[in-house]
DNA sequence: TGTACATCAGTGAACGCGCGTTCACTGATGTAC
DNA sequence: TGTACATCAGTGAACGCGCGTTCACTGATGTAC
């Protein structure tokens, strides 16, 4: 085989990158150590030499996985030329994210879990909550009152596609998805008028 | 001791009730079969006299945790007898139900286990998610896109309770349920006249 | 450029603990007479 | 109303498996001479 110092910095890598993708679809309780080190190509033994322990690993897998959503985001905004926040939020509320929760944005597979998580994990948690809510708030250019809208339609988006995951029947997933979706482009709260 | 059938009934609900507290505030892995008999009074070994596996177990407190819901949600409606709507949004985004997760809304500690689960769990969850709907719609009389609306509210009060859970810095929380409550409360979209 | 040696990533067997599940047993319940 | 008996919720010891962690070992890397 053979091992480098740059294998080892890849292989460590590797082993994290494939655990926040587990973690995200599974759960951060149920990959196990030998599992993760075989989807990498490896054994099991070697895992200590990368982590001191399976919460270490955990712990950082999860920071890597929330750091992971806001390059991704802002390359889908930027795909709707004309209007950003438009394009941020279909990419955000499409049924491919819904479907590859291992791949999508963490702060909806790992909320519960950060929640009873240690200061690490709330922290590197919070810190893409705030990206994601400046990401927002920027596109939303005219608006005095960006932040505030920006609050409520990434809190839309994250328990849209929550719920849209755990609801058994896929009709209703899509209705939720497209309902929101359709509903917070036109700004959350610009197109009133249909009421009062 | 002695155990008539009723308190074979008595005991089976003591030992739902507590799971179904026990895993929205530690998750569904975390909580052992000892632990939950114990804090139910009783030794382990009884635990097979009412549910064929851990597992079984696990669904039915899932399922028994998301009902729980919607009859706290609509006594915290009618607080407010002036505006109902207002009323369950206050209630569902106040730092008391933040920090009570054991006895919180399942649709947000349960969302991404549920997501994982299997039909029964999705079922129970879907159907969670629909009362929800019924009683946010029912309460917006005037709007005739109600349903649409009680989505977008829905997917707003579950997201930002998740995300206020697990962020670090408590003023921060604090800040995204007011700023959420204030911005759902005047109804999703009737606010607008900021902007244009 | 070549040789000897220390380092250390990775291997795979072994350990030990926690926990879900099983089982023989107990004693109160409640039914039959 | 009282007595004998079957039922079964609950007990606690024991089993066994999975999994995190440890450890002696290997062999390629890369440094010293």
């Amino acid at each position: 085989m053979g091992h480098s110092q740059a294998e080892k910095a890849a292989t460590r890598e590797r082993v994290l990158r494939i655990t926040s993708r587990k973690i995200r679809a599974e759960g951060v309780t149920r990959p196990g150590i030998a599992e993760l080190m075989n989807e990498a190509g490896l054994t099991h033994g070697g895992f200590y030499k990368h982590f001191r322990s399976r919460d270490d690993l955990i712990t950082q897998a999860a920071a890597f996985a929330l750091a992971e959503g806001t390059s991704k985001m802002e390359r889908s905004a930027r795909k709707n030329e004309e209007d950003p926040r438009a394009g941020l939020i279909e990419a955000y509320l499409a049924k491919q994210h819904r479907d590859a929760p291992a791949t999508g944005c963490a702060l909806v597979t790992l909320g519960a879990a950060a929640a009873r998580g240690g200061q690490d994990v709330k922290e590197a948690y919070e810190k893409q909550v705030r990206t994601y809510l400046d990401l927002i708030a920027g596109l939303d250019d005219d608006r005095e009152d960006a932040r505030a809208d920006a609050m409520v339609t990434l809190s839309a988006l994250v328990g849209a596609v929550l719920m849209a995951r755990a609801v058994d029947d896929p009709e209703f997933s899509d209705e939720l998805l497209e309902t929101v979706t359709a509903r917070l482009s036109r700004h959350t709260s610009h197109d009133t008028d249909a009421a009062t």
